[in-house]
DNA sequence: GATAGCGGTATCCAAAAGGATAGTGACCAT
DNA sequence: ATGGTCACTATCCTTTTGGATACCGCTATC
Protein backbone atom coordinates (compact mmCIF):
# COMPACT_ATOMS: atom_id res chain seq x y z
CA UNK A 1 0.00 0.00 0.00
CA UNK A 2 2.76 2.48 0.72
CA UNK A 3 4.82 1.13 -2.69
CA UNK A 4 3.41 4.84 -4.81
CA UNK A 5 1.26 2.99 -7.15
CA UNK A 6 -1.94 2.68 -5.20
CA UNK A 7 -2.71 6.01 -4.15
CA UNK A 8 -5.45 7.68 -5.95
CA UNK A 9 -3.35 11.16 -6.60
CA UNK A 10 -0.28 9.04 -7.76
CA UNK A 11 -2.16 7.45 -10.74
CA UNK A 12 -3.45 10.43 -12.23
CA UNK A 13 0.19 11.76 -11.99
CA UNK A 14 1.21 8.66 -13.60
CA UNK A 15 -0.94 8.93 -16.48
CA UNK A 16 0.47 11.81 -17.06
CA UNK A 17 3.92 10.71 -17.33
CA UNK A 18 3.44 7.25 -18.96
CA UNK A 19 1.69 9.73 -21.82
CA UNK A 20 4.68 11.58 -22.18
CA UNK A 21 6.52 8.56 -22.34
CA UNK A 22 4.68 6.62 -24.97
CA UNK A 23 4.33 9.63 -26.96
CA UNK A 24 8.46 10.20 -27.39
CA UNK A 25 8.71 6.34 -27.60
CA UNK A 26 6.05 5.65 -30.03
CA UNK A 27 5.64 3.52 -32.92
CA UNK A 28 7.18 0.77 -34.27
CA UNK A 29 11.35 1.61 -34.55
CA UNK A 30 12.56 4.09 -32.48
CA UNK A 31 13.46 1.79 -29.79
CA UNK A 32 14.83 -0.34 -32.23
CA UNK A 33 17.01 2.66 -33.71
CA UNK A 34 18.03 3.21 -30.25
CA UNK A 35 19.53 -0.83 -29.80
CA UNK A 36 20.93 -0.86 -33.26
CA UNK A 37 23.14 2.69 -32.63
CA UNK A 38 24.14 0.98 -28.71
CA UNK A 39 26.74 -0.51 -30.58
CA UNK A 40 28.48 2.42 -31.60
CA UNK A 41 27.24 4.59 -34.17
CA UNK A 42 26.10 3.41 -37.78
CA UNK A 43 25.39 5.11 -41.29
CA UNK A 44 22.17 5.45 -42.88
CA UNK A 45 22.51 2.34 -44.97
CA UNK A 46 24.07 0.52 -42.07
CA UNK A 47 20.77 0.68 -39.74
CA UNK A 48 18.40 0.52 -43.10
CA UNK A 49 19.84 -2.98 -43.29
CA UNK A 50 20.23 -4.07 -39.63
CA UNK A 51 16.05 -3.26 -38.69
CA UNK A 52 14.66 -5.52 -40.95
CA UNK A 53 11.02 -4.33 -42.79
CA UNK A 54 12.28 -0.51 -42.01
CA UNK A 55 12.24 1.04 -45.25
CA UNK A 56 14.59 4.33 -45.85
CA UNK A 57 11.35 7.09 -46.02
CA UNK A 58 10.52 5.61 -42.61
CA UNK A 59 14.22 5.59 -41.30
CA UNK A 60 14.97 9.20 -42.40
CA UNK A 61 11.71 10.60 -40.55
CA UNK A 62 12.49 8.18 -37.49
CA UNK A 63 16.04 10.22 -37.20
CA UNK A 64 14.99 13.42 -37.66
CA UNK A 65 12.31 12.55 -34.94
CA UNK A 66 14.76 11.40 -32.65
CA UNK A 67 17.72 13.94 -32.99
CA UNK A 68 14.53 16.63 -32.05
CA UNK A 69 13.99 14.60 -28.94
CA UNK A 70 17.62 14.48 -28.33
CA UNK A 71 18.11 10.83 -28.93
CA UNK A 72 20.71 10.60 -31.74
CA UNK A 73 23.36 13.25 -33.13
CA UNK A 74 24.09 12.99 -36.59
CA UNK A 75 27.59 13.43 -37.48
CA UNK A 76 28.73 14.66 -41.07
CA UNK A 77 32.50 14.17 -41.78
CA UNK A 78 34.23 16.44 -43.68
CA UNK A 79 35.64 13.97 -46.40
CA UNK A 80 35.16 13.94 -49.96
CA UNK A 81 32.61 12.64 -50.22
CA UNK A 82 30.99 13.06 -47.13
CA UNK A 83 29.55 10.09 -44.69
CA UNK A 84 27.32 10.20 -42.06
CA UNK A 85 26.87 8.64 -39.08
CA UNK A 86 24.48 8.90 -36.10
CA UNK A 87 25.30 8.24 -32.84
CA UNK A 88 23.35 7.78 -29.41
CA UNK A 89 23.86 11.22 -27.14
CA UNK A 90 24.31 10.76 -23.54
CA UNK A 91 20.79 11.60 -22.87
CA UNK A 92 19.55 8.00 -24.47
CA UNK A 93 21.49 6.09 -21.91
CA UNK A 94 18.34 6.75 -19.97
CA UNK A 95 16.33 4.99 -22.60
CA UNK A 96 18.99 1.95 -21.83
CA UNK A 97 17.35 0.56 -18.96
CA UNK A 98 13.60 1.05 -20.19
CA UNK A 99 15.17 -1.24 -23.34
CA UNK A 100 16.63 -3.84 -21.29
CA UNK A 101 13.24 -3.95 -19.25
CA UNK A 102 10.91 -4.20 -22.00
CA UNK A 103 13.23 -6.74 -23.43
CA UNK A 104 12.82 -8.77 -20.65
CA UNK A 105 9.34 -8.34 -20.30
CA UNK A 106 8.75 -9.29 -24.28
CA UNK A 107 10.34 -12.16 -23.92
CA UNK A 108 8.14 -13.56 -20.69
CA UNK A 109 4.97 -12.42 -22.71
CA UNK A 110 5.80 -14.45 -25.81
CA UNK A 111 6.38 -17.67 -23.57
CA UNK A 112 2.73 -16.11 -21.94
CA UNK A 113 0.80 -16.50 -24.99
CA UNK A 114 2.43 -19.54 -26.56
CA UNK A 115 1.11 -21.04 -23.32
CA UNK A 116 -2.33 -19.09 -23.33
CA UNK A 117 -2.76 -20.67 -26.75
CA UNK A 118 -1.54 -24.23 -26.57
CA UNK A 119 -4.07 -24.67 -23.43
CA UNK A 120 -6.88 -23.15 -25.61
CA UNK A 121 -6.05 -25.97 -28.74
CA UNK A 122 -5.97 -28.30 -25.77
CA UNK A 123 -9.31 -27.36 -24.50
CA UNK A 124 -10.91 -27.36 -27.99
CA UNK A 125 -9.80 -31.29 -28.57
CA UNK A 126 -11.46 -32.10 -25.27
CA UNK A 127 -14.53 -30.02 -25.94
CA UNK A 128 -15.39 -33.03 -28.86
CA UNK B 1 30.86 -4.41 -21.64
CA UNK B 2 29.26 -7.51 -19.79
CA UNK B 3 25.82 -5.78 -19.16
CA UNK B 4 24.72 -8.00 -22.21
CA UNK B 5 23.62 -5.12 -24.44
CA UNK B 6 26.65 -4.78 -26.23
CA UNK B 7 27.18 -7.54 -27.80
CA UNK B 8 26.19 -7.75 -30.89
CA UNK B 9 24.02 -11.15 -31.20
CA UNK B 10 22.10 -10.14 -28.05
CA UNK B 11 20.85 -7.11 -30.07
CA UNK B 12 19.26 -9.20 -32.87
CA UNK B 13 17.47 -10.79 -29.91
CA UNK B 14 16.65 -7.87 -28.07
CA UNK B 15 15.22 -6.56 -30.87
CA UNK B 16 12.61 -9.06 -31.51
CA UNK B 17 11.43 -9.00 -27.56
CA UNK B 18 11.32 -5.23 -27.46
CA UNK B 19 8.93 -5.69 -31.12
CA UNK B 20 6.82 -8.57 -28.61
CA UNK B 21 6.58 -5.77 -25.91
CA UNK B 22 5.85 -2.77 -28.12
CA UNK B 23 3.13 -5.05 -30.20
CA UNK B 24 1.10 -6.07 -27.17
CA UNK B 25 1.41 -2.71 -24.91
CA UNK B 26 1.12 -0.56 -28.36
CA UNK B 27 -1.75 2.71 -28.76
CA UNK B 28 -1.91 5.14 -26.49
CA UNK B 29 -4.42 3.73 -24.01
CA UNK B 30 -3.48 -0.01 -22.88
CA UNK B 31 -1.14 1.03 -20.29
CA UNK B 32 -3.22 3.81 -19.01
CA UNK B 33 -6.37 1.24 -18.52
CA UNK B 34 -4.03 -0.67 -16.62
CA UNK B 35 -2.90 2.22 -14.51
CA UNK B 36 -6.59 3.19 -13.33
CA UNK B 37 -7.41 -0.50 -12.60
CA UNK B 38 -3.90 -1.11 -10.14
CA UNK B 39 -6.43 0.77 -7.92
CA UNK B 40 -8.85 -2.42 -7.68
CA UNK B 41 -11.82 -3.32 -10.05
CA UNK B 42 -13.52 -0.67 -11.94
CA UNK B 43 -16.76 -0.33 -13.92
CA UNK B 44 -16.84 0.00 -17.20
CA UNK B 45 -17.93 3.93 -17.14
CA UNK B 46 -15.78 4.71 -14.16
CA UNK B 47 -12.54 3.56 -16.44
CA UNK B 48 -14.00 6.11 -19.50
CA UNK B 49 -14.53 8.98 -16.37
CA UNK B 50 -11.15 8.20 -15.33
CA UNK B 51 -9.27 8.23 -18.33
CA UNK B 52 -9.65 11.74 -20.28
CA UNK B 53 -10.39 11.83 -23.62
CA UNK B 54 -10.81 8.14 -23.80
CA UNK B 55 -14.48 7.24 -26.23
CA UNK B 56 -16.31 4.26 -25.08
CA UNK B 57 -15.76 2.68 -28.40
CA UNK B 58 -12.13 3.03 -28.05
CA UNK B 59 -12.35 1.65 -24.90
CA UNK B 60 -14.43 -1.55 -25.54
CA UNK B 61 -12.11 -2.21 -28.39
CA UNK B 62 -8.88 -2.19 -25.67
CA UNK B 63 -10.50 -4.28 -23.06
CA UNK B 64 -11.12 -6.88 -25.48
CA UNK B 65 -7.82 -6.83 -26.58
CA UNK B 66 -6.73 -6.72 -23.41
CA UNK B 67 -8.70 -9.40 -22.41
CA UNK B 68 -7.46 -11.60 -25.42
CA UNK B 69 -3.64 -11.30 -24.18
CA UNK B 70 -4.38 -12.13 -20.39
CA UNK B 71 -4.42 -8.50 -18.63
CA UNK B 72 -7.63 -8.06 -17.67
CA UNK B 73 -10.77 -10.43 -16.70
CA UNK B 74 -14.34 -9.10 -17.16
CA UNK B 75 -16.59 -9.70 -14.75
CA UNK B 76 -20.16 -9.70 -14.53
CA UNK B 77 -22.33 -10.00 -11.47
CA UNK B 78 -25.27 -11.92 -11.23
CA UNK B 79 -27.08 -9.71 -9.58
CA UNK B 80 -29.82 -7.92 -11.55
CA UNK B 81 -29.43 -5.69 -13.44
CA UNK B 82 -25.53 -7.01 -14.39
CA UNK B 83 -22.93 -5.19 -13.14
CA UNK B 84 -19.78 -5.67 -15.01
CA UNK B 85 -16.40 -4.66 -13.38
CA UNK B 86 -13.23 -5.02 -15.17
CA UNK B 87 -9.63 -6.32 -12.85
CA UNK B 88 -5.84 -7.34 -13.61
CA UNK B 89 -5.06 -10.33 -13.35
CA UNK B 90 -2.11 -11.51 -12.21
CA UNK B 91 0.00 -11.56 -14.99
CA UNK B 92 -0.80 -8.07 -15.45
CA UNK B 93 1.02 -7.61 -12.11
CA UNK B 94 4.65 -8.13 -14.66
CA UNK B 95 3.43 -4.82 -16.39
CA UNK B 96 3.92 -2.89 -13.14
CA UNK B 97 7.58 -2.22 -12.87
CA UNK B 98 7.47 -1.99 -16.65
CA UNK B 99 4.58 1.36 -15.62
CA UNK B 100 6.75 2.55 -12.66
CA UNK B 101 10.02 2.85 -15.04
CA UNK B 102 8.24 4.18 -18.13
CA UNK B 103 6.41 7.05 -15.66
CA UNK B 104 9.87 7.60 -14.03
CA UNK B 105 11.80 7.88 -17.66
CA UNK B 106 8.45 10.07 -18.76
CA UNK B 107 8.56 12.96 -15.60
CA UNK B 108 12.48 12.75 -16.83
CA UNK B 109 11.75 12.97 -20.22
CA UNK B 110 9.21 16.18 -20.29
CA UNK B 111 11.75 18.06 -18.33
CA UNK B 112 14.53 17.24 -20.67
CA UNK B 113 12.60 18.25 -23.41
CA UNK B 114 11.51 21.87 -21.59
CA UNK B 115 15.02 22.62 -21.09
CA UNK B 116 16.10 21.96 -24.28
CA UNK B 117 13.03 24.24 -26.32
CA UNK B 118 14.80 26.95 -23.10
CA UNK B 119 18.17 26.78 -24.61
CA UNK B 120 16.77 27.23 -28.39
CA UNK B 121 14.91 30.38 -27.29
CA UNK B 122 17.90 31.51 -25.31
CA UNK B 123 20.34 30.91 -28.25
CA UNK B 124 17.63 32.69 -30.54
CA UNK B 125 17.34 36.07 -28.33
CA UNK B 126 21.41 35.78 -28.78
CA UNK B 127 21.04 35.43 -32.50
CA UNK B 128 19.57 39.03 -32.71
C1' DG C 1 30.50 4.17 -70.21
C1' DA C 2 27.93 0.94 -67.14
C1' DT C 3 27.10 -0.29 -62.72
C1' DA C 4 26.97 -0.02 -57.83
C1' DG C 5 26.95 2.25 -53.34
C1' DC C 6 25.88 6.28 -50.57
C1' DG C 7 22.28 9.29 -48.12
C1' DG C 8 18.61 10.26 -48.69
C1' DT C 9 13.52 12.42 -51.31
C1' DA C 10 9.17 12.18 -53.81
C1' DT C 11 4.88 10.18 -54.77
C1' DC C 12 1.31 7.34 -54.16
C1' DC C 13 -1.40 4.45 -51.55
C1' DA C 14 -3.37 1.12 -47.88
C1' DA C 15 -4.18 0.00 -43.32
C1' DA C 16 -4.75 1.12 -38.71
C1' DA C 17 -5.80 4.12 -35.05
C1' DG C 18 -8.65 6.98 -33.14
C1' DG C 19 -12.24 10.85 -32.72
C1' DA C 20 -17.37 12.60 -33.09
C1' DT C 21 -21.74 11.60 -32.61
C1' DA C 22 -25.63 8.95 -32.10
C1' DG C 23 -28.18 5.15 -30.63
C1' DT C 24 -29.72 0.66 -28.13
C1' DG C 25 -32.13 -2.11 -24.73
C1' DA C 26 -32.38 -3.00 -20.09
C1' DC C 27 -33.14 -1.04 -15.84
C1' DC C 28 -34.29 2.55 -12.18
C1' DA C 29 -36.00 6.89 -9.87
C1' DT C 30 -39.30 10.66 -9.83
C1' DA D 1 -44.00 8.83 -18.93
C1' DT D 2 -39.79 11.15 -18.57
C1' DG D 3 -35.34 11.30 -17.92
C1' DG D 4 -31.14 9.18 -16.31
C1' DT D 5 -27.49 5.42 -15.77
C1' DC D 6 -25.19 1.39 -17.48
C1' DA D 7 -22.49 -1.11 -20.90
C1' DC D 8 -21.84 -0.91 -24.82
C1' DT D 9 -22.40 -0.87 -30.41
C1' DA D 10 -22.80 1.50 -35.03
C1' DT D 11 -21.53 4.70 -38.44
C1' DC D 12 -18.80 7.91 -40.33
C1' DC D 13 -14.83 10.33 -40.81
C1' DT D 14 -9.94 12.26 -40.23
C1' DT D 15 -5.37 11.57 -38.97
C1' DT D 16 -1.44 8.94 -38.47
C1' DT D 17 1.43 5.43 -39.80
C1' DG D 18 3.92 3.09 -42.64
C1' DG D 19 4.73 0.18 -46.99
C1' DA D 20 6.02 0.12 -52.32
C1' DT D 21 8.38 1.98 -55.67
C1' DA D 22 10.99 5.06 -58.01
C1' DC D 23 14.19 8.47 -58.27
C1' DC D 24 18.14 12.07 -57.24
C1' DG D 25 22.96 13.82 -57.34
C1' DC D 26 27.27 12.31 -56.08
C1' DT D 27 31.30 9.24 -56.05
C1' DA D 28 33.86 5.05 -56.83
C1' DT D 29 34.86 1.07 -59.37
C1' DC D 30 35.06 -2.10 -63.16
Amino acid sequence: MKDGIHRQEDCLARIGSVKDALYAINGKWKLLVVITLIDGPRRFNEIERSIEGITPKVLSKELKDMELNGFVKRIESHTNPVQVTYELTPYSDSLREVIVLLSAWGTKHRTHILEMSRRENTAKLMDK
